[in-house]
RNA sequence: GGAGAGAUGGCUGAGCGGUCAAAAGCAGCAGACUGUAAAUCUGCCGGGCUUUGCCCUACGGAGGUUCGAAUCCUCCUCUCUCCA
């Protein structure tokens, strides 16, 4: 790739890229950039939401670069101003190391682990000291402070904005000095946090770090962000099927977003499918995608067969539980069946299934929520409870 | 320190002393349709019970008034706003 094809390459599906010419002139130097991102310890079980932003340090490794992993266990102890919760218990430096580890594992299934490192901040912040965090504190302003959106919101609504609030920004800041990077990327939500890295290390008399921001990843709901919380999310760590299933349940729309963020293809290549019109081999190819990168190539494969057996087909999945019950001489009722098969929570549930018409016994409907099975010993049944769950029951 | 507002089902948010298992929206689930677990439409959406009904639990917590309270009173806990 040449000059301006890397640019374009590293600059694909960022919003905010400062400056443009600045990375430019540090690609042009032709020598290995040091890219670093910072992760909170307090999270480590990442979605698709976080791989945006990983993806992208996949990009830098792919032309060579250095990608720095910062762990925040220091700053993790202050957490980013929320104006909610704010100050946080310190991690124990177990679960710290813990996390740490969970991290690896999930992220080195995008990044190049010889090419990836991993540091804490807690190595040159709790070297600081508190003589230290002054003198750091001294190179900022609060007028420059409250640039930052939420804490002028907070500011001019009269709430309350503690002072270690105010230090976070500015410890963040100071991985990049210590760090001397030449690139620090995040979501669009940390934008200031990169510019106080920007403007820190003039004051430090360091080159200015570029910055990079990703777009915040609508989560399956295609409203709210991606959160583990909202429990709108795909796992990286989640089985083939299901992430297969949840990447066909996003809209049309929300799926072109997905292709920019969350695959490495080019935007051109993107645009070609999106005239190509066929929306719905365009979601199978998006999740084949998606299984690769989490899984391999193989495993995409069997689970957009297993999709489109299971509901283009409408057959039963290949390989699915069997569940042994203890037997009786009584038929038993189909609904508390479904319970104790563990197809729906509760009885009541179970009920409003079989009358609306969910459920298939035996590839039969039943829609008699009173409705009864033989028990005895060594029958067996195939359950088929709304759309996605199946199991085959046995009776020992 | 003082004054005031509020706490309702996963979330947002209505609720007249009885007709409230509690409006509405969102989320969720099911069905229909379909090109997908897209979109759209319809239904369901605390739990138990061999169930056209009965019984539990529920409106921040504890008491009280009342034949009857999410709705009235008292105290407590928590959140927020304003004044100092």
């Amino acid at each position: 790739m040449n000059l301006n094809e890397q640019l374009d390459y590293l600059a694909k599906g960022a919003v905010d890229l400062i400056d443009r010419a600045d990375l430019k002139s540090k690609l042009a130097r032709g020598k290995p950039l040091t890219v670093k991102v910072g992760f909170d310890p307090t999270a480590p079980d990442l979605h698709l939401g976080h791989t945006v932003v990983i993806r992208k340090m996949k990009h830098f490794q792919q032309l060579g670069h250095r990608v720095v992993f910062v762990i925040g266990d220091f700053t993790g102890m202050i957490g980013d101003p929320t104006g909610k919760k704010i100050t946080r218990p310190p991690l124990t430096h177990e679960e710290i190391e813990e996390n740490a580890r969970t991290y690896e594992r999930q992220m080195f299934k995008i990044l190049d682990p010889k090419k990836t490192e991993v540091r804490f901040n807690n190595e040159w912040l709790g070297a600081l000291g508190s003589a230290g965090m002054v003198k750091l504190a001294a190179k900022y302003t609060l007028a420059r402070m409250l640039e930052r959106d939420d804490f002028r919101k907070r500011f001019d609504a009269h709430q309350p904005i503690s002072i270690h609030e105010l230090l976070y920004p500015l410890a963040q800041a100071y991985d990049s000095v210590a760090l001397k990077a030449d690139v620090e990327m995040g979501g669009t939500d940390q934008l200031f946090n990169l510019l106080v890295g920007r403007n820190l290390m003039r004051e430090y008399g360091l080159e200015p770090q570029v910055v990079l921001t990703t777009p915040l990843l609508e989560g399956l709901d295609g409203v709210e962000k991606m959160s583990k919380s909202l429990g709108n999310y795909i796992g990286i760590t989640e089985d083939p099927q299901s992430i297969f299933g949840k990447v066909m349940s996003i809209s049309d729309e929300l799926m072109w977003k997905y292709y920019t963020l969350c695959t490495d293809l080019a935007s051109a290549e993107i645009a070609k499918l999106r005239a190509e019109n066929r929306p719905m081999d365009a979601k199978r190819q998006l999740a084949k995608l998606i299984i690769t990168d989490f899984h391999d190539a193989a495993a995409a494969e069997k689970a957009d067969e297993e999709f489109r057996r299971i509901f283009s087909e409408r057959q039963a999945p290949t390989d699915m539980e069997e569940r042994t019950l203890p037997a009786a001489s009584e038929p038993q009722f189909l609904t508390k069946v479904i319970v104790a098969a563990g197809l729906a929570p509760t009885n009541k549930e179970a009920q409003r299934l079989v009358a609306q018409g969910g459920v298939l016994v035996d590839e039969a409907k039943v829609d008699d929520p009173k409705h009864t099975v033989d028990a005895r010993p060594g029958r067996s049944y195939l359950l088929k409870v709304g759309k996605r769950r199946f199991a085959r029951v046995r009776f020992e």
